[in-house]
DNA sequence: CGGCATCGTGTTAGCGCTAACGTCAGAACC
DNA sequence: GGTTCTGACGTTAGCGCTAACACGATGCCG
């Protein structure tokens, strides 16, 4: 039992902080032995190698990570910059966030959380004082006016989304045309002549979230291909805005047989909104979401679904991080091909 | 225009880091004085103040993080350890997550983002390796293994959520039990005798959740007190689940006419079963909900409900973390009183 | 058997910053 | 006119670590 003074508790209690040093000295080596055994950039013997990971083990040594970082110029620490925007798919942000601290980790690297509102200055600042060797950055605009920031930075970067000019810069993502086009290709090959989109929050669109627009334009594109009438809206996440695109979109002479949904947050609403009409998925009109895949099966109808692989796009970001940082590699935009999975929720066109 | 080499795009630009020297040089002043005026631990005359704040801006210098944290073992970040789970409410992790890192910066502070499947361990590297300051901890079990290892650390924490023993930590928290509480008061006075608790998944009181368990206590006690009849069910988060759910509450011979739900997943779902069931809202059956205000006011009905304050929460949490920063200051529960808002889903019972 | 890799290890100069210690001028006091 | 005090600043010794340099001991070749 420790007894540290004559109060038995002090308020906080001073950490024995072992050094490289101390390490050093219990298994009889000189301290940049204990460097090299650890970041193994020269050769050890078997026997010394053994001894210090014993020394650093009984001791409970953990480098210093500020020391480490000034004499190596390396942080260890990438920075992961996430949207404030409660106008996008929450759960899908933070899937992102937990897979990319968590392959950040197998990495030996942890992650330092920025939010977007500091804007191209956070970066500056994140970079400028050394708190990160690399940056991911969501949510990200056509228009991204962090960009050229991030080129001129020259830190290694990775993008979740593409920009309109990606040049120089590494960006993955869902490839949402060819999702758009799969989810029309579905819908026509069940018999759909009629289909409608309904899509993100308008104020998605207006700020020009890179995905957003990508769905529409591969949305559009097949359908004209496939020659299937096709309405596209914009919802905003509330039941009232839910209700006036069903009016508009079902309402016609030549209702909508097929809704494409790619606006996670209305999801729950829509059902509901469909089962007070009295109109039965998929017998009555057809339901294709674009989520993850387990928003998919939480619904009261299970539904067909284009997945959002958050956790896949984390661990690839984090990846590409990586290898930014092992030497300069060719920037590359790598877009995920979509899957698509049937639930019940679609189904032929009843005629 | 920067021309670097015959090379016109070389894979990444060295960062011209820029020193507490620089300044100093520039600003005729010495490095010291630079820091203190920066620190402001002791006094600068206002001319030479001016000075070096205008060769700070002019040169963009920003102190070198790893640098400052070696020589003063002040790393100004705190760490926030995050669930992973998906059994839990996301969107209040993520305003929590984002109030929490919005808050640090405005203490001039980092957010370091740990996952709970770190477990101990992970405080344990933060800590030794002097990566952050103080650490935050969310999703607090009742006989939660990480506090034993947070008191011998002796690092500043704040924990979300109250433990068994709290003793010698500070911990933040929405008053769970004073909400399970109004919530019995609230249909009690509206004039329900039969009212029911739908909780989170069986699995979130497995684990002993600190939060689930203190509102059931707070939910029955109070039925118990105003002469209630009060069943209460854990809801696994599927359409399924919430079926069986619903036959057991409202098929019985005293089926009930209030229902309490502490389970975000479930809510839309459980307004879409009801219309299902020809039950409106609040004329056959009154629903009180335990979310944030925009999950409330985005249902089919808007919902009455309690607040969770996650994002006071969050900045309560990094209020305190600070205040353990500047000395020793006593630890506490902070437990903030809930504000029960009613939006028309809960209303008299019919007789 | 002398030279020359190669391997395993020690020694040490910083990395950029902070804070403890000095210094020095002028005000204030008796 | 000493003495003390109090701003306002300069000088410098580390903080713990990494990586460049150095060095002895083998082994192998000619």
């Amino acid at each position: 039992m420790v007894h540290s003074g004559p109060d038995s508790s002090p308020p906080y209690y001073d950490p024995p902080m072992v050094t490289i040093a101390d390490v050093a000295r219990a298994a009889g080596v000189s301290p940049s032995t204990v460097s090299y055994v650890l970041s193994g950039k020269r050769s050890i013997s078997e026997t010394t190698r053994r001894r210090v990971h014993h020394s650093i083990r009984v001791l409970g040594y953990q480098p210093n990570a500020g020391a480490r970082a000034l004499a190596s110029s390396r942080t260890n620490v990438v920075a992961l910059v996430v949207p404030l925007r409660s106008d996008l798919n929450v759960p899908v942000v933070m899937e992102f966030v937990t897979a990319t601290a968590t392959a950040a980790r197998t990495y030996d690297h942890d992650v330092l959380l920025l939010t977007a509102d500091e804007g191209a200055a956070g970066l500056h600042r994140v970079v400028a004082s050394s708190l990160a060797d690399a940056i991911i950055v969501m949510d990200v605009e056509a228009a991204e006016p962090r960009v050229p920031v991030l080129r001129e930075l020259g830190t290694p970067a990775v993008l979740i989304g593409v920009p309109d000019d990606p040049h120089g810069l590494t960006c993955v993502d869902l490839d949402f045309t060819a999702a758009g086009s799969d989810c029309v290709h579905h819908l026509a090959d069940l018999g759909h002549r009629d289909i409608a989109l309904i899509g993100p929050s308008p104020a998605v669109y207006r700020r020009g979230t890179s995905y957003a627009g990508r769905f529409l334009s591969g949305f559009r594109r097949t359908a004209a291909t496939r020659g299937v009438e096709a309405a596209t809206m914009a919802c905003v996440p509330t039941y009232d805005g839910l209700r006036e695109c069903l009016d508009d979109l079902l309402a016609g002479h030549r209702p909508a047989t097929g809704l494409v949904v790619h606006n996670e947050a209305i999801l729950g609403p829509l059902l509901s909104e469909l089962a007070r009409r009295q109109l039965s998925v998929p017998e009555d009109v057809s339901v294709l979401a674009v989520c993850p895949p387990d928003v998919a099966q939480a619904q009261a109808v299970p539904l067909s679904s284009v997945d959002i692989p958050a956790v896949e796009l984390g661990r690839l970001a984090v990846e590409l991080a990586m290898r930014l940082l092992d030497g300069p590699a060719e920037p590359e935009v790598r877009l995920l091909p979509p899957r698509l999975t049937a639930r019940g929720s679609t189904g032929p066109v009843v005629a």
